[in-house]
DNA sequence: GGATCCATGTAACGTGTTACATGATTCT
DNA sequence: AGAATCATGTAACACGTTACATGGATCC
C-alpha cells in the first residue's frame, strides 16, 4: 500500500469510478499515468477494498467500474488520521526562475511569459471546471455534493493559488530591473 | 543530464556552494536528497561544466566547493530558453482534503488542525528566512545581489501562498458544515 | 548522554515513466 | 486523413529514497 493507492481509496469514496477516470481525475493532485494506477487497481481489488462492476463494451476494453467496500472504507479513515507525508514536488520552472537574475532581459523575458501563459491556461481550465461542477450539481441535486465538494475546493484553491502566480510575475519582472539590492525594500503586494 | 543536474547548475549560477548546502538549499523547490545529488556533481564535473575547489578540513570529509565553468554557463542559457517540462506534485494532504466532505467532523477537523499547524510553522520559517537574507544582503552589498534574489523572490511566494493556504482552511471549514450544495454559492474570498 | 549538524559517498530497493500493444469512434 | 478520446494492460528502464558507512563538534 503505497500513496497513490490511498489516493484512489480517496477519490473512489466519493463516488464509483473506472481506472480510466482515476487516471485523469487524481492527474490534478497527484502526477500518475495509467501504467502506475491498473497494477494497484488490481491489488485493492485482490485485497477486498475495493469491488468493480463489468460494463461490457464493444470496440473498446470492457469498463471496469470499482467502488470502495467496507473494509476499503475503514482503510481510509485509518489512513485519513494517520501522520500525512511531507509533499514533493519538482517544478523545473521554478529552478529556472531562480537563477534568472544571472539571465540576459531576452531569456527572462521569455521565461516569465512562458510561465504567465501557462497561469492564464490553467486559470481558464478552472474557470470551465467550477462551470463543469455547477452543472453537474444542477442535474443531480441529491446524491452530487459527495462528489463535487472535493473537486470544488480544490479547484478554488488551484484557481487562487495561479491568480497569485500572475501577480507575483509582475511583481518578479519589476524587481528583475533593478540591479541593485533596493528590490529588498519592496513586497510582493 | 537529468532536470536535477540543470537545478545544481541554477544554484551554483548564483554562487559557489558545495554538495551538502546544495541539498539543503534545492530541496525547498525540488525534493531530493544527498545521495542522488553527490553523484549528479561528479558527472557535472567530469563533463567539466562545474569544477571544485577543496577545502581541507579535519573531523569531517573535505569539502568541495563547485563553481560553474564557462562551459557550464552555457549549458544552463541552453537549458534555460528550452521547453520547461510541466510540474510534478504529490501531496499527500491533498489526497486526503479532497475526501474530507466524506468524514466525519471529528477526523476532518484534526486533519485541518494539523494542515494549519503545517502552514503556521512554514510562515514562521519563510519570515526567518527573509530575516536572514536580508542580513545577507547588509553584511556584503556588492555581491549579494545575484545569491540573494532567487532566495528572495521564492521565499516571497512561498509566504504569499501559504497564507493564501490558511484563509483557504478557514473557508473548507466553513461550507463543510453545510450539508448540502449550498456551499457552491460560496466563492472563497 | 543523546540528538543534531556538518560532510561525503555507495548499494539496495521501491516507485514512476516511457514505450509497447490493441482498436473502434469522434472530432478537426 | 490524422489526431484525440476512450479503455485496458505489461515490460523495460530511469529515477528517487532509504539504509549503510564514518566521525568530530556542538547543543540540550
Amino acid at each position: 500500500m503505497n500513496k497513490l493507492s490511498y489516493g484512489l481509496l480517496s477519490l473512489l469514496s466519493t463516488e464509483p469510478m473506472s481506472g480510466y477516470d482515476l487516471t485523469t481525475k487524481i492527474n490534478k493532485f497527484w502526477r500518475s499515468t495509467h501504467s502506475a494506477i491498473y497494477p494497484l487497481l488490481s491489488e485493492l481489488e485482490e485485497g477486498n477494498y475495493i469491488e468493480l462492476t463489468l460494463i461490457e463494451q464493444t470496440g473498446k476494453p470492457d469498463k471496469k467500474i470499482y467502488h470502495l467496500t467496507d473494509k476499503g472504507k475503514e482503510l481510509l479513515r485509518s489512513w485519513f488520521i494517520s501522520e500525512t507525508a511531507d509533499e514533493v514536488c519538482r517544478d523545473e520552472m521554478t529552478l529556472k526562475l531562480y537563477c534568472i537574475n544571472c539571465m540576459d532581459e531576452e531569456a527572462a523575458e521569455t521565461l516569465l511569459k512562458e510561465y504567465e501563459d501557462r497561469c492564464n491556461k490553467r486559470i481558464e481550465m478552472y474557470h470551465k471546471n467550477l462551470a463543469r461542477i455547477k452543472v453537474l450539481a444542477q442535474e443531480n441535486p441529491d446524491n452530487a455534493p459527495a462528489s463535487v465538494f472535493g473537486s470544488y475546493i480544490m479547484t478554488q484553491r488551484g484557481l487562487q493559488k495561479t491568480e497569485l502566480d500572475l501577480k507575483w510575475c509582475e511583481w518578479v519582472r519589476r524587481i528583475y530591473k533593478k540591479k541593485n539590492l533596493s528590490f529588498l525594500k519592496e513586497d510582493l503586494r
